[in-house]
DNA sequence: TTATGTGAACTAGTTCACAGCA
DNA sequence: TGCTGTGAACTAGTTCACATAA
């Protein structure tokens, strides 16, 4: 099954059931049913079904599915059975705050690399004890620490060029946060965190309802 | 044609839309395509005459957009023709992030309050000069501020609890940060911002292919 | 009996293709 | 002629409903 087209939106609901099970896991509950996981993440218990079928089949016809293994078998999925190598671009209030914060770190992923144009930051170090360097070093710095995600933090005017510089250093998937659209060549992974974007749809929905 | 119910995707789309329009603006272009609109957000052409056809007809047959006109129109009905009032809960590093964030105030979204659980930091002024409140004081703080969107900077064990005090203040839309799903009544909009979930995508990504 | 796994039915969203108008 | 506006065709994604298996 795993040769037909699985949804993005399936891959993303993987990731919630994820962090469910892991709730369970707290919470002591080894069995759990489509219905109830769905209920936890909000979703339809036939989707989960369905999600979960892309890949195999991994329930118990008349049981549920076990907490434990359900959870291992996803995060395998999703490649998370291991720990990815980021590297930030932009450390100003809200990189900072990114390379400290420890959702980051608890689910494998490791700020190994940091850069910012200010060159009153490059050279020095994050209090994290993490180097800040310049980004004409992103090529050097990103095959040395082998750099597999960037994350970029920069103005919305620089976001295309760090892209750019990224993807020349070898990197294959970017998170970005600047408040605007990347064009990025076949095979590399572009993915948008856009607040003012989640802001703008509260607005519409204040606005109309 | 308002009646119609509109995609989510959409309105989402509209944001993108004004982002490209105000590009258009400083680069002293006043009329534009659905094609050449298209090309800078990375979307079909008819998809954006689709979009806006739900709220009426913008365009010149034959010419295209005027750009001011169609920005001031989308920013209208987005509901960005006005400020809007938000609290902060939880100041942390993420939440003073995103407090001092300029994009924000750039954009009509002013926090005009803080809460806190921690007794270290409530009492205390944020470095722009905001209030820190008691998670206790946010009833009647919202009240007072007329806040109208919360957003939860919170550690995700503690997001239900401020989203049902900020439900309870008055507050009919959130935006929630922190890596939980939030159950919400009828009638009251949570966005989420979730990038644990989009680096999930990455790493799925770049395992597959 | 219970809950999974899955084809079929349905729903939503996107793109096409062209009529209509400046 | 050129580009919008829009019904129709298409594509994707979700939910239903039931056969299947513990």
């Amino acid at each position: 099954m795993k040769f037909l087209k699985i949804p993005a939106a399936t891959i993303t609901r993987l990731s919630l059931y994820t962090r469910a099970l892991e709730g369970l896991i707290k919470d002591q509950v080894t069995v759990v049913s489509s219905k109830k996981l769905a209920e936890l993440c909000g979703v339809n218990p036939a989707q989960i079904r369905k999600d979960l079928a892309y890949f195999g089949q991994f329930g118990v016809r008349g049981v549920g599915y076990y907490v434990k293994e359900l959870l291992f078998d996803i995060k395998k999925i999703l490649g998370l059975h291991r720990e990815w190598n980021l590297a930030i671009v932009g450390v100003g209030n809200l990189g900072c705050a990114l390379v400290a914060h420890e959702n980051f770190t608890k689910q494998g992923y490791r700020f190994v690399a940091a850069f910012d144009a200010d060159p009153m930051k490059a050279g020095r170090k994050l209090v994290t004890g993490l180097m800040i360097y310049p980004p004409s070093d992103m090529q050097s710095v990103c095959r040395d620490k082998q750099v597999e995600m960037g994350v970029i933090c920069t103005p919305p005017e620089f976001a295309q060029d760090i892209a750019n510089r990224l993807v020349d250093a070898g990197v294959k998937a970017i998170l970005n946060f600047a408040p605007t659209q990347i064009q990025a060549p076949e095979g590399i992974k572009v993915e948008n965190v856009d607040f003012s974007v989640k802001l703008d749809n509260l607005a519409y929905y204040l606005t109309t309802s």
